[in-house]
DNA sequence: ATTCTTGCAAAGCCTTTGCAACTGC
DNA sequence: GCAGTTGCAAAGGCTTTGCAAGAAT
């Protein structure tokens, strides 16, 4: 986890603000502050249906369809960020939160968040190039994650007894 | 485009040998070479669907469902490299062809290949301090292409007319 | 002959949507 | 009270799968 980002107002405060702003007028909800609050409350990286089963088990009672609705508005609004990550889609904070690429472990779907400062130079280079005005990117290494190497070494040393 | 590797075998053959090697031995039919052949005759990204149309509209005799199965078989050989792109699933070739990465544009959807010499010593890097075992790697710059943001400066100057 | 592959259609998975009831402003 | 939001269930897109018929070795 990585250092946050120091931010003016409350993840609650910014998607008012992007709400009220639209050409159309949209509403601040009951269910949407819920879930801005319970996602903003901790850090990690989750997908959809993992929101719906963790809020409902917290006791908050929330639907679906507004759950997949309010996630495009809070992505929309530059809260969260979604991952492709294979089949699943993923979100996590991007307000307060430093830009960040990912470990993904394909055994225990563990993600490890990494920085790297050349990183962006090259970004920048890249698209310069191209002409390519950058609009967003995701940077994601596919792998094996130090714990489960470790179990699988520990399970063939097992495997030659 | 970049330019090619060079490699020993032919797709078709080294498909073949990776059939003939699987614990549980595979066939090797008319439809798969069909289709290996076809899509190792141009390069190009694709997903399921289009190579499906390509194919019928050049009058092969090609089902969904077996197009499904041998896309991932050639995946899993090492012919074919899988990308997540938002909701879609593209292929192109990684039997021959060198390791890139992608900048898309959200526009026209065209992907531009790039390399950059700085990336692969960033990746082995990370993946040192995180004792993390890289076994596939996706890097996509989402944005706009020179002829998409040329097309809309010039909208952009005849609406001022 | 045996065993794998095919094609169909059905089922799956995840996400979106139409609509009537509801609620924030 | 108006306009946007909700919840349900139904529909969507894309992919996978069960099964009987067909093909490769």
């Amino acid at each position: 986890m990585l250092p946050a980002v120091a931010v003016s107002q409350s993840p609650e405060e910014k998607f008012r603000e992007y709400l009220m702003s639209r050409p159309k007028q949209q509403r601040f909800t009951g269910q949407q502050r819920d879930m801005v609050r319970y996602i903003f409350q901790k850090h990690n990286h989750f997908d959809a249906d993992q929101l719906i089963d963790e809020m409902k088990k917290d006791g908050y009672d929330v639907s679906r369809a507004t759950v997949y609705r309010t996630l495009k508005k809070l992505v929309d609004a530059g809260l969260l960020r979604k991952l492709d990550i294979g089949p699943r889609k993923y979100f996590e904070h991007d307000y307060g939160y430093p830009q960040h690429e990912h470990l993904y472990c394909v055994i225990c779907h563990k993600m490890i968040e990494f920085q790297h400062p050349g990183l962006e130079g090259i970004m920048r280079n890249v698209c310069q190039q191209h002409n390519f005005l950058e609009q967003g990117h995701s940077f994601i290494i596919r792998g094996t994650c130090a714990e489960c190497n470790r179990a699988k070494m520990t399970k063939r040393r097992l495997d030659l007894v």
